[in-house]
DNA sequence: GACAAATTTGTCAAAAATAGACAAAAAACA
DNA sequence: TGTTTTTTGTCTATTTTTGACAAATTTGTC
């Protein structure tokens, strides 16, 4: 996928010809908020993966996977060097494996 | 750097031979608050960096590299594909800067 | 062991961030 | 134009985060 998240869920919406009030009642939020959200102005609270994954038939592992990838891309757009970044995380993850380090502690 | 950054700040404080009292003064925050910080239960405030920078006299770029790739870390570590999922995101945060996207909208 | 210094922990109120809801404005479109 | 859809603004409630303080615990030294 290229396009953002929320452009993402703006194009599944169009393309099964879906308006926002419909779709906002079957992810269970208020219509204005979908609005939000599909222009990047809300946060794309996790609860409505498994949501999005059965009104539009998709595997839910690749939703997540797009919804995380989002959060990094995120922070590393605005750095200088992301590919460092990105090897020095993988380090910091497999130390925190060994470590079995508790997840979600702190700082996220 | 293999430890996390909380441990890292216990290590430089300690080799400096430094007291919480002290480096919470320079740090600018209540020497409880630099306790729980070094052990991974208060989150670190990126304010911090540039003054861990100059006392310890680190290259803040460094500092600032280890605080976010610990972010995505803490993303990545659960996850079964890390991998393909800091792939998709470097490809995202291409994206991202082609269509000159607004820093920090939302979702981070 | 007793003492002092250093560190950790718990608690609580203040401040800040987020969410949910509603209505009005704007845009799309038939 | 009239209707539906979408966007935007605003307000309150709720949740989360922060800062501060004091008590409890640990550590190190004599």
């Amino acid at each position: 996928m290229r396009e953002t998240f929320c452009e993402y869920i703006h194009k599944l919406r169009r393309e099964n010809g879906m308006t926002l009030t419909k779709l906002a009642a079957a992810l269970d939020i208020d219509q204005s908020t979908l609005s939000k959200i599909e222009n990047g102005k809300r946060k794309i609270p996790v609860e409505i993966l498994p949501k999005l994954s059965s009104v539009f038939n998709i595997d839910l592992k690749n939703l997540e996977h797009e919804y995380f990838s989002e959060i990094i891309a995120e922070i590393i757009f605005p750095q200088d060097e992301p590919n460092q970044l990105l090897k020095a995380a993988e380090e910091k993850a497999k130390y925190m494996r060994i470590k079995n380090h508790q997840q979600g502690t702190i700082n996220f």
